[in-house]
This record gives C-alpha cells, structure tokens and sequence, in this order.
DNA sequence: TTAATACATGAATACTTCTTCATGTGTAAA
DNA sequence: TTTACACATGAAGAAGTATTCATGTATTAA
C-alpha cells in the first residue's frame, strides 16, 4: 500500500511556507536581491526600485517581521541588510533555475553568459 | 552613490515569481514532498493528506500548469509524478534551513540563546 | 521650539487565492 | 448501454495580499 510515505512535520511545514510566503512578491525578491550586495537606506532602495516609499516600507516591515532582514537607523535614515543570507541561496538557486527556462535553455549546459 | 546596483530581470523575476507563487501553500509542499518519494494516484494523495477530493484536485492542476508536476492515466486513476525535481532541491533546502529554526537551534551556533 | 527630512503605519480598496459545492468527463465493469 | 468509479472543473464565498492615501513618529537643523 505504499503507506511508508514521509511528510513534512506540521512546525517545519508552517516555518517552510512563511519563507516561501515572504519569497512570491517581485517586490520583496528584488530587495532580498540588492540587499545582498549591500546595506541601503530606505530611500536608496525606493529610488533603486521606483516605486513608492509606503509600498516599500510595507514589504520592508514583512520582511521584517520573518526575520530576513534587519534595520539599523543611522542619523535619520534606516539602513536594512539580510539578516538570513540563507535566503538568498533558496532565491539564488532558483534564479539559476528559471535562468535556464526564461532562456530556452536546457536543464543543464550553462555555459556562455 | 552604489548606483551599480544588480536587479533581477523581468523574465527571471516573473518566473522566480510563479516558482514561489506555487511553493507558497502547505498542500501543494507536501504534495511535491510525497511526490518525491513514488508517483501517486489522486486517491492516494487526498487518503495520505486528508483533505477533500476536489482541493486536491484543485492543487494538483495548479502544479501541472507550472509544470512542476505530470499526470499519467492508469486505467480509472490517474498518477501524478514529479516533473521538475529540481525544484524539490529548493524545498528540501528550505527544510534544512527552517530544521534549525523549528529546533530551536542558532544559525551557526553564534550563541546560546 | 519650530520646521524639515526620512521613514513607519493605519485604513481603504482592488485583487488574488483557497476551499467547498455542484456537476462534468473519461474509463471500466456489468 | 447503463452504472459505478476516479478525477477534473466551474462557480461562489471567505480570507488573504498589495498598493495608495493620509497621517504619525523619530531625528536633525535652524
């Protein structure tokens, strides 16, 4: 019957699925990505993305909040920067993933570029 | 300035997006996680999860058109397996990664907490 | 203290997603 | 050709999400 089958324990399901929440915005993907070259201030990363600064602000404070980022303030200006630098080898390997399909490309076979 | 700044592109953006997207819901992990171990009919997946027909059924066609999944008729049932195992490495990287958390443990035992 | 800057946050709205219920479709057995 | 079984699929409602607008808060300068 084939009843030997291994699930997902329901704490690392939970845990699993609030990461892969934070992870389905655009918006959020592109500020864990620039994040990762380096600290920016709140208005370095609305002027980076071109959007508005509440929209920002909100996607930051859920990042936030999941722990993937920290904020230090310096004078009058916040500066965020990863806090869980793991996250962006989950989001590096997919970007490597879908490289090869956004470029008709085979599964394997990089190569160029 | 730092104005030399990396984005993610459009195409790899919106296709990082769908992956996430779909990745993003307790069922349809541990469908992709049971389906990892063996092919499974509809009957088996909704008895091993237990959940109602009709969301599986639901699930199950979200994952085929991602391409995540591929379903092959066997008679009256209908088996679906794993068509992208790559991105079972991105689950089960993930699962590492929230392993330590959901156990308490510290990212890279910088103190005892 | 007042004003300006930088950012956070609450409310409202449009949009998306998940589940359920009902029903449709394909296959096999009678 | 009926009937039963296995599964898909459309519609509807509830819940969650993202953006905008308006406003609040902390810091610095005047």
């Amino acid at each position: 019957m084939a009843e030997e089958l291994k699930l997902i324990t329901a704490p690392e399901l939970e845990a699993a699925h609030d990461i892969f929440k934070l992870l389905s915005n655009p918006t959020r993907l592109q500020i864990l990505y620039i994040l990762e070259q380096g600290s920016l201030n709140v208005g370095q990363i609305v002027s980076v993305l071109d959007m508005e600064q509440s929209a920002i602000s909100h996607q930051l404070a859920l990042l936030r909040e999941g722990h993937l980022i920290k904020m230090e303030r310096v004078g009058k200006s916040i500066y965020y920067g990863l806090d869980d630098p793991h996250v962006l080898d989950i989001i590096n390997e997919t970007l490597e993933h879908v490289g090869h399909i956004a470029k008709g490309q085979p599964w394997q076979a990089e190569s160029n570029d």
